[in-house]
DNA sequence: AAAACTGATACTATATTAGTATCAATTAAA
DNA sequence: TTTAATTGATACTAATATAGTATCAGTTTT
């Protein structure tokens, strides 16, 4: 069971170097080629961070992205949810019998319990605090 | 993010029928008819399970699937990492430069707390728990 | 001997994840 | 004003994971 996909991974590095350079232009390239991500999948991933407001991009030649939101507003959470879709624990664990049930269900309640600790532990962690957490052990993103 | 598949998802279900009848052998026919679950998928899940200790089997007519671990023993966790494989937040999250120094990376550090998190969570819930809530509940697996 | 089962394994289908390619539009700089 | 560097948009392929089906041999009860 695999929580972070590659997508994820490759959208906190990027966003770890936009933040790191907030205020400035990166291209794509650039991060693509100083993180080891492939560039046109990076490319895709940037667009959809676009969409959500998270980032801002520039045009033409000397252009590239930047940070709009907040590194500590955005959550590790937020962008499960963007790249692999709202974290569900199963669509609907127990037969009709039951699932007719739902407010009894004792299952789905532990089940929705396990649900709510898992993010609200995701939310503590921003990227403003994992940029932090990396420049006092002395490392860049 | 999808954190049951319909392998555990189905395996919690045939234990909970199996728990249930525990010291009676429970056909692989009769539980998926009972439980909605595939028929040959089932198999493949019940065997496993052998494999693993949870149940044994009794072959020939009258055969069939008994529990054979305590159900109390039996974890939502283990379940998952039978049929999901290990709980992994990712691979390794950053660039080589900062994989070299795996200790000092706060990053890896923050992902390995929230795994260990999911996992107790998981770990609180059992099968025999799952059992007696819904028994409590006026539910029959 | 027949029927009801499990053991083992191979196969197909679908969905998700990962990665590549292409072309048009925009901007800065030569 | 042309060229190069860049994003926007989208279509495509490949690999892997998940879900489900089929088959046949062996075992046990009736
Ligand atoms: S699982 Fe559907 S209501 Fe309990
Ligand atoms: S992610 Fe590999 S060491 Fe930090």
């Amino acid at each position: 069971m695999k929580v972070l996909t590659k997508n994820s991974d490759y959208a906190i590095r990027a966003l770890l170097a936009l933040a790191a350079k907030k205020g400035s232009y990166l291209s794509a390239k650039s991060i693509a080629t100083e993180h080891d991500i492939p560039y046109q999948f990076l490319r895709r991933l940037l667009q959809e961070m676009i969409r959500h407001d998270l980032i801002v991009s520039k045009e033409g030649a000397q252009g590239g992205f930047m940070m709009k939101k907040d590194p500590d507003a955005i959550t590790v959470t937020q962008l499960i949810e963007i790249f692999q879709g709202k974290v569900q624990v199963s669509e609907c664990m127990f037969r009709k019998q039951i699932c007719g049930n739902r407010a009894r269900c004792v299952l789905r309640h532990e089940i929705m319990r396990i649900e709510q600790v898992v993010q609200s532990e995701f939310e503590k962690v921003t990227i403003g605090k994992l940029l932090r957490d990396l420049e006092s052990a002395g490392l860049k993103p």
